[in-house]
DNA sequence: ATTTAATCTTGATCTATATCAATGGCAGTT
DNA sequence: AACTGCCATTGATATAGATCAAGATTAAAT
């Protein structure tokens, strides 16, 4: 997807709507004090679920999980958000937020209150056709996740995580190769449908496999053709071992 | 959520935008033979995966699936649509539908193109306001489920299947207690993320616990607050016998 | 600087549910 | 009426991953 560099129409002086999602910061005339910017700190709650709905948002930088109340309390992660993701859209369907948005470090968001919002969509087809775009993504993405969830085994749903939080950092101008998790492995294994003591096996299996290296939460990715057998369903021979050939590899070693 | 009676915008002859999803029949001058309304068989596909997008759907009578496809070539069952959903949503991420949707009974859609719908999203506050609600409601919908596949065990996914197609059936004015499923064993256990013999299993189950009635296709719920029992972790002592303790009933039977 | 609280790792065991296997019933076709 | 294929049920067994338990490491708070 190309950048265009012709003026687009812009919800404020952050954001032009340009990129490929959303927003995109217009370099040349940032005005750090303007009202529709606003940052944030690690465990900042953007807003609580329940809470009313008067705008959306635009993650700037820094990152975020959004997640959902069970009502037995427990909190479950939906998605993790980098910069330029749409936050928020949750709020259209009765007025208030059924989420809730935790920053997981130093953030910043633009804030799009619903009358602007609302203007801009008359005014440009533009604005328009990016809202109900990022929309359709975040629906496309969740229902690619349920796939996951309900196709894969852990140690497949794991390898996807990680070439997933590549792709987004590359996508971004990062590296791909080498970043840090913003968020803990309890959150990971909360938002994967595993135990934390699975995330963490399976980590250190990928790192014995010459796969990936784990230092804290900094993950250097070694091996990208590997990682991607490992959801690939390329299952004979499968690359990493199950639990009980791990259980049985220890008593042979023990014994021998 | 009122129903407004006072004349609104519409999309097509069949379609005014006053009830609480996008769509509703204005009984009073439904014309036969409009181009925008369409009946298909069971088995019929509405689009597939890849094929352009060009216009969003709301079903009329019906009810369809509708699915991804894994790289593995894995089909996966996203939702299940009845009257008055909207359908084709996942179209405006990238022109193309990600999403493939056939119906499992003979069912009518009422299409609107994308020229129509950006008209119509211009001049109408309550359509671009009803269109958003409504991707915003799948959005919300969708975690929910995540939530559900997270956090709960198969006899809780089943029961809370169950209730939600009772309240789907509920609030389109049919009977919440008895109906029937369109869908096969085959694709609740696809959906679900679980073995169709654990269906089976589990429906037997709920029905030697008085708490449905399983004929074929037909269910009837018995007893509503034991089904909800199911879901609400509320754990000791458990309504449902685990596999396990299912087991050693077997045998301890047995050598009686 | 020391205490306290998170966070993460690793090992041993248990269990929910997948998988394998067999059978029965029903709908469509020849 | 017999054949074929799909759909559903039920039983026996295997296993992926949860859970239980214990330490180790790191970060926050006093």
């Amino acid at each position: 997807m190309s950048i265009h560099t012709k003026p687009q129409p812009s919800l404020c002086q952050h954001c032009t709507m340009s990129d490929m999602r959303f927003c995109q910061v217009n370099k040349s005339k940032v005005e750090p004090k303007v009202k529709y910017h606003k940052v944030y700190n690690k465990s900042d709650v953007l807003f609580g679920s329940g809470q009313i709905f008067d705008a959306i948002y635009i993650l700037r930088s820094g990152s975020a999980k959004s997640s959902v109340l069970a009502n037995s309390g427990h909190e479950q992660i939906s998605r993790f958000h980098y910069p330029s993701d749409l936050i928020g859209l949750d709020g259209f369907d009765n007025g208030s937020h059924a989420q809730s948005i935790k920053f997981l470090e130093t953030s910043s968001v633009c804030r799009i209150g619903l009358g602007e919002l609302d203007k801009a969509m008359v005014n440009s087809a533009s604005i328009r056709y990016k809202l109900l775009q990022g929309m359709s993504h975040a629906l496309n993405d969740e229902d690619k996740f349920l796939l996951s969830l309900n196709n894969m085994n852990s140690a497949e749903r794991l390898s996807s995580f990680l070439l997933d939080l590549s792709s987004q950092f590359e996508n971004r101008g990062l590296s791909g190769n080498v970043f840090d998790l913003s968020m803990t492995r309890v959150d990971i294994a909360n938002y994967l449908g595993m135990a934390i003591e699975t995330v963490s096996r399976l980590l250190t299996q990928l790192q014995n496999e010459d796969i990936i290296e784990v230092e804290k939460r900094r993950v250097k990715i070694l091996n990208f053709r590997k990682l991607n057998q490992c959801l690939l369903h390329e299952r004979e021979p499968h690359i990493l071992l199950t639990a009980k050939t791990r259980q049985l590899n220890n008593i042979q070693a023990r014994v021998a």
